[in-house]
Parts: structure tokens; sequence; C-alpha cells
DNA sequence: GCGGGGTCGATGCACCTGCATCAAGCGCGT
DNA sequence: ACGCGCTTGATGCAGGTGCATCGACCCCGC
């Protein structure tokens, strides 16, 4: 799972304890600040999305990811869903091997390239996606729509692209 | 690790295509970007900073946070170090099982609890905790401080705040 | 046509994590 | 004093993850 961090400036040994941001906490507190919400704001969604969907006996939260991006793009080689995906490459290995025992997705020798495989889509595959959706779909609502302002979920996402910019599809 | 996670709505199957917010984007679509980018970003920052502190031959990164925790705070009983660093109870059992046999924390007998533990931070723990902060500033200054500007860094804080907000001290 | 460097995907191994559960201890009401 | 429900922290087990590495293959220059 995904860790909570927390962050210390020796020399600012109580930068966290600045719960309102005023105008005199240093430029380095509020770093240390955002860094320390950016992760734990991201554990604390990813926990909850995972527990709902745990709840409702569906597979983990990561074969959402695959599917969806398989949906969008069609069948797809390994090296770019993990792109897509943001998976590691020994990882997305397995999770195609578990997908495809569980039925959801079909693998087969790419015929361009003999190293290669292309994954596709299967409709047990779609359908499971579709399952999954309602329950991811409440997670990400409880943790965005109910929380931020239209205009601060643009924004919100606007710095956190700065941050850590999306890859190509 | 940390796992990026992608959302599409089965209404907008392209929804994150939308790499630049114009105002037509519809609400949905926008919540699926900020929540993508919210876990996407968390994700490559952590992935960054533990090879940082890998690199540099440093213990994991949780262990920072708790060092990090207990000089701040002094002595602390395991259940509330939990609620400060954010891991998991049976986790930061075995976390302090490790750090206790690498000499980093102390553990003893709480005497007002029978069932309780006192963890305290050792002077190794102390100097281990400095010698990893400069890996670890250094991948926190990378994914903040070099692209996101002062007055960005805490609407980004207060932002997340919002969206997951940090347990008290 | 051949060799070398690079890419693709799989896998052995050690470790970490999540879950369920447990034993011990607290504290309250009676 | 006793019992009951709750909290604290530990742990067995199954499964996921990270790392290193491997074999197969592509592509480019010669």
């Amino acid at each position: 799972m995904v860790n909570r961090c927390i962050g210390i400036d020796p020399e600012l040994p109580h930068a966290r304890q600045t719960r309102t941001l005023h105008r005199m906490s240093t430029p380095a507190a509020i770093t240390l600040l955002a860094w320390d919400r950016l992760l734990g704001a991201g554990a604390r969604a990813l926990r909850i999305a995972r527990a709902e969907l745990r709840r409702a006996g569906l597979p983990p939260l990561e074969w959402y990811d695959i599917l969806a991006a398989l949906e969008r793009r069609g069948a797809s080689r390994p090296r770019d869903l993990q792109r897509v995906v943001g998976i590691e490459q020994y990882n997305l290995s397995r999770l195609l091997t578990r997908m495809e025992a569980a039925g959801l997705v079909d693998m087969t020798h790419c015929p361009e390239d003999g190293r290669g495989q292309i994954v596709a889509l299967t409709e047990a595959g779609a359908a499971q996606r579709a399952a999954m959706w309602p329950a991811y779909a409440g997670a990400i609502h409880g943790a965005i729509e109910t929380r931020l302002g239209p205009d601060e979920r643009i924004q919100l996402a606007g710095m956190l692209d700065k941050v850590a910019p999306t890859p190509a599809q």
C-alpha cells in the first residue's frame, strides 16, 4: 500500500504544526506541508477506494485501470499499457497473467514483434470493468466531488500535473 | 508500492484526453482528472523518493517518518505513532520490531498500561534520521520546490487538506 | 549475413503487506 | 470482586511487490 509521509526539516522541528497557513510560515515549511499532504491525501483516498472495492467483492483497483485502459485504447501491448497505467513492468506482467487466468483479458503473440504480446479485453473483462465502476466512482465522488468545488478541482488537477506530469496516452 | 489510477466514466470514455482544461470539460471529467492526477503524482513522487534513499543505501522511507515523529514528539506509544504517521497497526508493529533490531529505537513496557509499549528514539536513531534527511529533502525539493511557486504550494496544501484532512498531531 | 547494443516480457527470490485473529490488559457497571 | 466489552499490540498465513536477471528478439551498422 501506500504510505503517509511526514517530513521534518531539522532546522524546523515543528514545521508541520502549521495547520493554518499564515504568511509567516517559511517557504521550507510550506513545501513540507504540501509534500506531506500530497502523499497523505493520496494514500487515504487509495485506502478508501480499495476498501470499497473489496467490500463489494470486486477485484483490486489496479485491474480497473488496466481494463479501462484497454477499453479506451483497444488491444494494446504490455509495454504501452505500462506507460499509461504507471505500473512497473514486472508487476504488469504478473497482473496480466492473473487477469488472463480470470478470463478478463486475452493474450496473443504479437505478429510484428516476436517478443511482444497483445492484450485484448474480453467480454467478461468489459463486464467486470462496468461492474467495478459504481464502487470505484463512489470512492472518487466521496474524495473529490463532495470536498472540492468545480474551480478547486481544476486548480488541483493543474497543480498536480506540474508536480508530476501525466504521460501521454 | 503505489499505483497510478485512471478512471474512466462509462459515459465519457475519453475523459482523460482532456489535457488542457478548457471550460467545456464536464464536471465529471474534471473530477476524474483530479483523482487520477492525485494518485499519479503521489505515486511518482513516492517512487522517486524511495529510489533516492535506496541509491544512498539508506533505510526505507517509512523509517524516516517514524524517526521524525519520535524526534518531534518524544517517546511515544505505538498507537499514537500510528495515527500520526498513518501506518496500519500490524504494519507499524513489525516496522518497530525491525527498527529496534537495527538499534534505532528502544522499546520498553509502559508502566501505566500493561498492554502498552513505549518507543523511544536512540542516539543512533536520531543520527540515522539526520543522515536520511539530505536524500529525502532532495526528492521533496525536486517534486515541489522546482515545480511550484510559493503561492501554488500554499494552494495545493490547502486543497489537499480538504481532500483528506490531516489528523491532529 | 553477422555481431552488438537495446528492448520486451517473464521469473526466482527475498521481503513487505493485508487480513484475520489472538492473548493480555484496561475500565466500567454492578 | 467479577464479568463484559473495548483497546493494545503481536503474529500465522497467503499473496503482492521490488529487484535483479534472463532468454528471446529487434534493429542498425558493417
